[in-house]
DNA sequence: ACCTGAACACCGTTCAAGT
DNA sequence: ACCTGAACACCGTTCAAGT
């Protein structure tokens, strides 16, 4: 009777995990992420701490990479909506409203810098057509944002998918490179200040 | 008499590389982040491919990442060199010589997808005090570039270190965007354009 | 449907030993 | 000084077998 109960390791509350294998994995993937970098990220070790063996994590992710493209995903999808709640509550005037995004996407970009690698790494070339397929509601955003500025008279006239582009990748470096220590992280706030400024003169009327 | 000449395996030159085996190390670790990427580099395999022991490597770098950091480092002189080499010869208007260094930067970076991740990779964290040493000349660089701008009048007063980090922001992001795929490489040439030109707008005077 | 556990072929790193 | 080669402890991946 109490053999049954008694054969599972201490601390593993079950041997099955009915379908939330999934979920643990990935929760346990970006506490890994987050602490020990991508290159320490290890299948087994992931499987051990949740109480499975080696082989179980097979059946969610067909490797290793197919589990760093699923955080990725994850990745794009909760910087969209950080994006999209930020954009919902800042209000109607343009300037405000692009500070407001370029303050939430680099504070993400910086709080989750071993995630961004991963997001933004040239690993998933081939394949992980889903990866590049979750970045695009981003890009989206980003697209709407530009052509409301357009609308309001606050960026000049041209491809706002271009311009959206440059913000981004304006956005992306600043936070690259205070994540990689090449710049201090106390530079940041006035960092993003400078840049949005730039912008908003650089992409503005004539 | 023969045996000693015989014993070697077939295209391996000698069984010792007087010194220069770490060189070889470097130039084959390049050929192989070039044509495999950075996780595929394993140093059994390029020990392998030189003919050299698997212990060997440990002469000369301390370990894996020793190697990428000297990597690193190599891809940052490069790119301060040819960028020097740009602003050589680009004659004395600003915003000519701006325009010439973007390209050089932008062309370097998509030329040399997985050095740049390596580069500006937060993997270097801890230690690594060399690979930003490394860098430090291209930021002065581009330090000294903004600081003409100043001086002829095309860039606006202002801390031209935050300045030239912006601009450096920006070139790295358009190049891991395009590295990534997430952004077709087609653009590549007109978003260079078109981030110069808000820069010297954005940047410029009032 | 989901997981186990052995097996395979690789790693990076260490270290005594050779020349 | 520089390299070898065995040893160790880890990987990711595959796959028959269990429930």
């Amino acid at each position: 009777m109490t053999e049954t109960t008694e054969t599972q390791a201490a601390g593993a509350e079950r041997p099955y995990h009915h379908g939330s294998l999934r979920d643990a994995l990935l929760g346990a993937a970006e506490a890994t992420l987050r602490t020990q970098g991508q290159e320490e990220l290890s299948l087994r070790e992931l499987a051990r701490g949740i109480g499975v063996s080696h082989g179980a994590p097979r059946r969610h992710f067909r490797d290793r990479q197919a589990l760093l493209d699923a955080l990725a995903i994850t990745g794009f999808e909760r910087l969209e909506s950080q994006v999209r709640r930020t954009l919902d509550g800042a209000g109607e005037d343009f300037p405000a409203r692009l500070r407001a995004t370029v303050n939430t996407f680099v504070r993400f970009a910086t709080d989750n810098a071993a995630l961004l690698e991963l997001m933004f790494s040239s690993k998933h070339r081939e394949g992980a057509e889903d990866v590049r397929a979750a970045a695009e509601p981003g890009f989206t955003l980003m697209f709407g944002l530009i052509t409301q500025g357009q609308e309001s008279g606050d960026v000049a006239p041209g491809d706002p998918e271009q311009v959206s582009i440059v913000l981004v990748a304006t956005m992306q470096g600043i936070a690259t490179l205070i994540n990689g220590d090449m710049v201090d992280v106390s530079l940041l706030d006035e960092l993003t200040d400078r840049a949005t400024d730039q912008f908003l003169r650089g992409a503005g009327p004539v």
